[in-house]
DNA sequence: ACTGCGGCTAACCATTCGGTCAATGGCAAC
DNA sequence: GTTGCCATTGACCGAATGGTTAGCCGCAGT
């Protein structure tokens, strides 16, 4: 079939057994993604990966542990980096760059999201780890919002007098709902910027943006 | 649709068909809320309804058509009746009105509420007549908003000056975030006053409660 | 008494599901 | 060349799925 699996002596070998057990993850995580695990059966992960249903279970005992695996590998990149680049600015810069960073990751990993979103939304049981996983980060994120918030009111520049938590909170809220409004409504829904503009006007009152890099808006 | 003709003879006649289909429904009400459309069989909703897996297929042609009968059904109390006490509100208090309504509504009716969302998550084109009017409701509901900052930007009494579209947006995905927030979270994540609180301060600056006293922000 | 029909069911059907198994080709080691 | 392991496959399995069918039961109309 269409693989191309050229040797390339001088660097690692890279089995074909990788490359087949790649494709049946990276098919996996497309169907399991937009149709999620009931839904979608081993044959189909078979023909999405140009691979026999019997290779699958090979590679992976049970239909439930490929899609523990196809989980554990969409949660690599969910670990936004942040922290060297957020040294050299100040809270407000932060707070924007972080709203950013949430609603630009939503964007780029739309499909990843939406798995996780419905899983989470009715299999609450299965792949306990993985859901826990995820609390960790979410609430990692509070965290530091939570601090930059506090950190804002104690330096007076913020126009709110919310409890720093309930302000986080509700600012994850709005993002949350920019997240479920880009998955159902259109692709045109989410907005980095003007978001950014929208929590920069709500927790410091109506004033200039901080940073005005000001770049051509993408979508 | 919807019609609900209740003959009203000096007692119900209420054959023992609608009383079986009405079981039926509710059985499957409950099945597809929490374990999803594809999850549940049509045996499982027949042994949980007391009933046999042919009579579900008398009375409902396929399971889609089940599925959607049980749709609309949970679509009934989903009309926030509003208009009639908003008369006598000013407009903060109508917005304030909408706010916890669009609240209390989705803390009372999570399951259903839960339903629609995975729903709405992965299986587009199944139902797309149900999709439009949750659509409509939203869109209404957003309408509404849209207008009532606007009037309210009209008279200066609003402290943001954002366009009340933005702003109606970001505030509904507010909304919405505190709804997954609730849904995935534990129960205690909804907050109705301290939310109407965040809104009141978020839209109309930092001062006293319209109609509400202060309550202490819950975690 | 019989007929017709709405309400209801046990048994059945074809298909698909997750999962198994015996068998095979390729390839490195001996 | 043979051995032995890794990767891979088509054919198969029992269970469960959505859906059908033939027929039962009680009762109103005649």
């Amino acid at each position: 079939m269409g693989v191309s699996q050229i040797k390339v002596g001088i660097t690692e070998p890279r089995t074909a057994s990788q490359d087949s057990r790649d494709e049946i993850l990276k098919a996996a995580m497309q169907l399991f993604a937009n149709r999620g695990f009931h839904e979608t059966s081993m044959s189909e992960v078979a023909r999405e990966a140009h691979v026999s249903k019997a290779l699958i279970f090979w590679h992976f005992k049970t239909k439930e542990e490929l899609f523990v695996a196809v989980l554990n590998r969409l949660l690599e990149p969910y670990f936004i980096d942040f922290a060297e680049e957020a040294a050299a600015m100040d809270e407000r810069q932060q707070i924007e760059k972080l709203v950013e960073a949430y609603l630009l990751f939503v964007r780029d990993n739309a499909s990843s999201v939406r798995f996780f979103l419905a899983q989470m939304l009715h299999d609450q049981r299965l792949s306990e780890g993985l859901n826990e996983q995820v609390l960790k980060l979410y609430s990692g994120y509070r965290a530091m919002l939570v601090e930059l918030i506090t950190r804002v009111q104690q330096k007076n520049i913020c126009a709110l007098r919310t409890a720093p938590e309930s302000a986080a909170a509700f600012l994850l809220s709005a993002l949350n709902g920019l997240l479920i409004e880009y998955l159902f409504m259109g692709a045109n829904a989410i907005d980095p910027e003007g978001a950014v503009a929208m929590v920069g006007e709500w927790l410091f009152g109506p004033s200039g943006t901080s940073s005005s890099e000001g770049g051509a808006p993408s979508a």
